[in-house]
DNA sequence: TTCAAACAGGACTAAATTGGTCTTGATTTT
DNA sequence: AAAATCAAGACCAATTTAGTCCTGTTTGAA
């Protein structure tokens, strides 16, 4: 429980591209080359992470993205409510905009945002740098995986070989 | 995100609803009366708490249910865990069986495992205790909610009125 | 002894969420 | 003007979660 679903996984390896070619705009195609995603989720991860200003776009030929801030500036806890929303154990916490839809929390939440606190913390100790750290990660394979296999097996792979 | 889902968010409320009543072995019927939820989803959440030993049984007439410690020896960890599994953020932490099935972790899995560990601090902080305290919370109300009805919407109401 | 109340265990269906793809349009460089 | 690229969102498929049901076992009481 409390996994992190695959597109913040793929934003991980995205930003850990970009972050490896500091600097560097990289197209969506020689991001999916670099990371073994398929181009289009590659897109899908990049649009999320743009309404989150972690990525800073330039359009038309020889554009792409790249980051707003350096990988040791980025911390987790950024990309993961980029991706997965604000950090919330349950619907009741301060500034939630539908309270107690599946909670039994709104008589202690105070409780609920103890908990909710402590997670956000230790995903801010963690930045992007740090998740990253095996700079030969992403060096470009050739192959493209097939549509449902996770990104990091093709990554795994490269790490192993 | 992080969000618990609603089976441990019902196994919240039924656990209160037993230490309410500390020592009294209830049955699913009169939990489900007491909480609002159904009966046939009480019993499928008794039976996952069951085997994470936070229950006890008795069978045959006049069977049902008991907690097998104090309420204030209960962390929400334990529940969490009894209800959704270990807590990781993903597949590749310590003692993981399926590993790297949709991440990028191996070469980074000490930083996981820092973000798990914190997270399971900051749930074994809080005592189910902790989670219950208003003591009129409890209260039979005779009528049953709507199947698709979460448990506490009906709880809120009991609180307001 | 028999019956009814209650749990045990698991199968099954439906709903909700997530993952992945595609299409149409706007922007920029050559 | 054309090609490469991002923007935005619709859409379908796969997975997960929620909720129900069925058959069997245990226990107490008539």
């Amino acid at each position: 429980m409390f996994k992190l679903n695959r597109m913040t996984d793929y934003a991980i390896v995205v930003l850990g591209a970009l972050a490896h070619r500091q600097g560097e705009i990289l197209a969506t195609a020689q991001l999916a080359e670099l990371t073994g995603l398929n181009q289009p989720t590659v897109a899908k991860v990049a649009k999320t992470l743009m309404a989150a200003d972690l990525l800073e776009t330039q359009r038309g030929v020889h554009g792409g993205y790249r980051l707003t801030q350096p990988a040791a500036a980025t911390s987790l806890v950024q990309i993961v409510e980029a991706m997965e929303g604000p950090i919330a154990v349950n619907d009741c916490v301060d500034g939630a905009q539908a309270p107690c839809a599946v909670s039994n929390c709104c008589f202690m939440s105070r409780n609920w945002n103890r908990v909710n606190l402590a997670v956000r913390n230790a995903l801010s100790d963690v930045s992007l740098e740090d998740l990253i750290d095996p700079a030969q990660l992403f060096t470009p394979t050739g192959h493209q995986p097939a549509a449902d296999r996770p990104a990091s097996a093709v990554l795994q792979n490269e790490i192993l070989s």
